[in-house]
DNA sequence: GCTCTATGTGTGTATTTTGCACATAAATGG
DNA sequence: CCATTTATGTGCAAAATACACACATAGAGC
C-alpha cells in the first residue's frame, strides 16, 4: 500500500481524536453544575437536576413526546416519563395528546417553564457574545456551518462519541 | 443606536442559537447508550453505566485526581472517588499517590482498561471515518481547530451550554 | 371489519447513583 | 507552629434510574 495513504489515514485519525477530545472538553462544561443553571437557582428558583436538562430540550424540541425525549437525554423513557409528569405537576410544561396520534401526549414548554429557559438562555447569550467577541466573524460563520454539519452527519450514522 | 449594529447583534444571536441547537444534537447523540459502547456490553464486557465516562476521560485525561475528575463529568467528588475505586478494582485503572502533592491518588488507565477504550475508540473511528469520507479536508481542518477554539474559550469563561 | 404486531405512555418496585455531612491527611501561608 | 485550604474518602438517606409489566392506540396484512 502506498504511503501517501498511510500518512493520510494517520492524519485524519489525528485529526478525530482532536476532535473527540475537544467533544470531552465541551461536554465537561456542559455537564457542569451549570453556571448558568446556577445562577437561575441562586435567583431563587429550585428545580431538580435531572428536570432541567429536560425543560431546556422541550423548550428547544417541543412538541415533543416522551420516547424521543427520552432518546435525546439517553435515559428510560420511563423514567422520562415520571420527569415530564413533573415538570408538568409544577407548571413548567403542558402536556396534550397528539391529534395525529393519540397515543402520544405532547410536551410543550409552558409561561412559566419558558420564563425559566429566558433567563438561562440570556445568560449563555451573555457569556457567548463574551467568548466570540475576539472571534472574526468568518470563524463564527464556519463553526455554526461546520457543527451543524456535523450534528446531521452524527444523528445519521450515529456515533464519534465516547 | 445605529441599526446596522441592531441588525449585526441579531445575526450573532441567531448564529448562537443555532450553535447551542447544534450542540444538544451531538450531547443526544453522545448521552444515547451509546452505539460504541452497546457494542463493547455485546461483545461479553460489562460496566456500569456510569462508570464508562469516567474510564474514557481517565484514559485522555489521566494521571488524573479525583477532583479533577469530578469536575470534568459535572458530578460530586464524593461520587467519583466512589466510581473510581470500583475501576481500580475492577483492574480497569491503576492508581498511585503523586510524588508532587502526596494526597493526591492520581489515576491512570490499566492494560485491562486500554483494551476496552480501545475497542471503543476503534468503533468510534469506524463511525467518525464514514462520517468525514464526504468532506473536504478543508472543511475537517476548520472543524478540528473551531472546535478546539471553542473547547478552550468555554473551558476559560465557562458556558455557552443549557 | 378483524387479528397481530409495533409503538407511546405509564405504574410498581428494586437497584443504582448521587450528594450531603462529616472525617482524615497533607499542603499552604501566615 | 497554627489556621486554612485542598484532596480524598465513608456513612447514610434521598434521588434517579431501569426493568417488568400493563394498557391504549396505530398500522399492516388479511
Amino acid at each position: 500500500m502506498p504511503s501517501r495513504q498511510n500518512v493520510h489515514n494517520t492524519h485524519i485519525s489525528h485529526q478525530l481524536r482532536e476532535l473527540h477530545d475537544a467533544l470531552i472538553d465541551i461536554m465537561s462544561v456542559m455537564n457542569r453544575p451549570q453556571g448558568d443553571e446556577q445562577m437561575v437557582r441562586d435567583a431563587g428558583i429550585a428545580l431538580d437536576r435531572a428536570l432541567f436538562p429536560l425543560l431546556v430540550v422541550i423548550e428547544r424540541r417541543g412538541p415533543i413526546g416522551v420516547v424521543d425525549l427520552a432518546d435525546g437525554v439517553g435515559r428510560d423513557h420511563t423514567t422520562v416519563s415520571r420527569q415530564v409528569a413533573k415538570l408538568e405537576n409544577l407548571g413548567l410544561v403542558e402536556r396534550q395528546t397528539s391529534e395525529a396520534d393519540r397515543r402520544v401526549r405532547m410536551a410543550v414548554i409552558a409561561p412559566k417553564g419558558k420564563a425559566m429557559t429566558d433567563k438561562v438562555d440570556a445568560a449563555r447569550e451573555r457569556n457567548a457574545l463574551a467568548i466570540f467577541k475576539t472571534w472574526g466573524a468568518q470563524e463564527v460563520d464556519d463553526l455554526v456551518r461546520l457543527m451543524r454539519k456535523l450534528a446531521d452527519a452524527m444523528k445519521d450514522k450515529p456515533d464519534l462519541d465516547e
